[in-house]
DNA sequence: GCCGTTTTCGGCCCGACTGTTTTCAGTCG
């Protein structure tokens, strides 16, 4: 029978959000809040642990920072149960809407207590109805902007419901693709869809094969979860996924006509059905293409019929690849807010085969991440010095991912931004701006000759928050006039800059760079994320700045603006 | 609940910003 999916470990991400619930709700029910705070702490401490807390015990957890006799026995108890029965006390007596409220923006435990308390609201819905009614203002400490901005909240929540990030996806086909070749060996089956398409979030997981219902469930034996069944059609729907289609088919003929056709926007296809006709019982899906003498469009390029043009004139371009990334460029270590040490950093980019790591800690401003003083900088520099004769030929590359203040300035002077190999500039505060005061503030920026790269263009978190409001184009072209790299940020929650932007950028001769924002060593892995989406905007290895050699990076970094 | 002691209890507690106030609480990164 079907082995198991899913091995529901304990992470010390999932163990720091269990903490940071307790600690919200504590608030939310106005319990000691320096209790709360212990927790709170607690949790922002073990994000930062880079070994994993199940594999710890009592005393070892005891030894950590803001972790003591209480804090570890409840660690254990997550670790064995799965479960926190502080936590599971404290969600029995809390409406489930209540805790959702925690997802909007603007408002936390305080204000949400409340809501709660004084005008009996109970959920999201509650609340929107309750805005619209114009009954928050009345509540002391709230007023018609934080109305406003609560409506604008729940908007974005609203519109982002049902989506998943295509990161979240990819674990679950990972597993769902080993599963039915190890039971299925003479199956047909592939991701379709937006999965397959790449694109950067997901409100369904689209499959096309050629299994039985009774084959598909045998796979679902790990979780609870709905079934729709249809004749040609059965969805499952998991807790906190996206619904999974299964587009059942009966054999290979109609198997690569539905798989295409399911891998394609709609727009893609009604062009490539008024110019062909599908064969009767093709080969695989590339044979659609080839026996029209068409190049072969991947999925990820068929949002926009004008790559099938570049089909016919066999012009599609080279894509980056995974493999086409030769250095680490962006991340972080424990100098600021990172999981492991700058040595430990090195050895793990040495390792998984790149050529150099940029290191870019966070700079003074970035108070809460650990942000590097002037001192701290020379320090680290001497450390990347030392290191790096013992590496060679590795190299680690002095940056610094500095912050752009509100009035644009980067965040030190001149000549401590002189001593960095480049410098990465990004926003982190101040979030809430007219794309005006943005654009005023990224100029300034892009115009400071010591700006190398810009990081994540507009701060955007995918179904999170909405990045500041940019005009992409201005963005671009400055970037271009002034030698200024813009990062496509691979973390799944970002990738931003947003393929979309990616061909205007190429057309205007920008180089752009697929960096990983890494925290960790394993947060390296993310590129490819990163290189997925920005096959969607067609970029290529020769216009990636991560994807220069030691030698062509060297020159870059020696060749000033 | 953690921590660090002036060792068994008292202090804990970043800073900018926003929106609400009219001096500050709540939120965020």
């Amino acid at each position: 029978m079907p082995g198991k999916l899913y091995l529901c470990l304990m992470t010390n991400h999932d163990i720091a959000d269990h903490f940071e619930l307790l600690s919200k709700l504590m608030d939310i029910h106005g319990d000691d809040s320096f209790r709360a705070k212990s927790y709170a702490s607690a949790a922002f401490r073990i994000e930062k642990v880079p070994e994993p807390l199940a594999e710890l015990n009592v005393d070892q957890l005891k030894a950590l920072p803001a972790i003591g006799a209480s804090l570890a026995k409840k660690i254990e108890e997550l670790n064995l149960s799965g479960k926190l029965s502080a936590l599971e006390d404290y969600l029995e007596k809390t409406p489930k809407g209540v805790v959702d409220m925690l997802q909007i923006k603007g408002i936390g435990p305080k204000k949400i207590a409340l809501l709660w308390q004084d005008l009996g609201i109970e959920s999201i819905g509650e609340l929107e109805y309750a805005c619209q009614e114009n009954r928050l203002v009345t509540l002391k400490g709230f007023g018609a902007k934080t109305q406003a901005s609560i409506l604008a909240s729940i908007q974005f929540i609203k519109d982002n419901s049902g989506f998943c990030l295509y990161a979240e996806a990819d674990v679950m086909v990972g597993q769902l693709l080993q599963f039915f070749e190890t039971n299925y060996p003479d199956a047909l089956y592939s991701p379709a869809g937006a999965f397959r398409m790449q694109r950067n979030v997901l409100d369904s997981i689209d499959w096309v094969c050629t299994l039985d219902k009774e084959e598909i469930i045998a796979a679902f034996s790990f979780a609870p979860f709905e079934l729709t069944a249809a004749a040609d059609k059965l969805t499952i729907k998991l807790e906190g996924l996206p619904p999974l289609n299964f587009y059942l088919v009966a054999g290979s003929a109609s198997f690569f006509i539905e798989l295409f056709k399911r891998s394609s926007s709609a727009d893609f296809i009604q062009a490539f059905e008024t110019a062909y006709d599908y064969p009767e019982s093709p080969a695989g899906e590339q044979d659609l293409f080839t026996r029209h003498e068409l190049a072969y469009v991947l999925p990820a390029l068929r949002e926009s019929p004008e790559t099938l043009k570049l089909a016919i004139s066999n012009s599609l371009p080279e894509l980056i690849q995974p493999a086409d990334i030769k250095g680490i460029i962006h991340s972080h270590s424990t100098y600021s807010d990172g999981q492991h040490s700058l040595a430990q950093m090195a050895a793990g980019a040495q390792a998984k085969g790149y050529e150099y790591l940029v290191i870019s800690d966070h700079s003074q401003a970035a108070f809460y991440a650990n942000g590097l003083s002037p001192e701290r900088i020379i320090q680290q520099h001497a450390e990347i010095d030392q290191l790096n004769q013992k590496l060679a030929p590795f190299k680690i590359f002095k940056s610094i991912e500095a912050d752009i203040l509100n009035d644009g300035r980067l965040d030190y002077e001149d000549s401590v931004l002189d001593s960095f190999d480049l410098v990465i500039a990004s926003v982190h505060s101040n979030l809430k701006m007219t794309e005006e005061k943005a654009m005023q503030r990224i100029l300034t920026a892009i115009q400071h000759p010591a700006t190398r790269i810009l990081g994540h263009p507009t701060g955007r978190l995918l179904l999170s928050r909405a990045g500041y409001p940019v005009d992409h184009k201005t963005l671009i072209d400055a970037c271009v006039a002034h030698d200024v790299v813009i990062e496509i940020n691979a973390h799944p929650r970002r990738l931003d800059l947003d393929w979309t932007w990616i061909e205007y950028a190429l057309s205007q001769g920008a180089l752009l760079s697929v960096n990983p924002d890494a925290h960790s060593i394993d947060g390296m892995d993310l590129v490819r994320y990163g290189v997925l989406s920005a096959q969607k905007g067609g970029l290529t290895k020769a216009r990636n700045l991560s994807s220069f050699s030691l030698a062509d990076m060297e020159a870059f970094v020696a060749q000033r603006k």
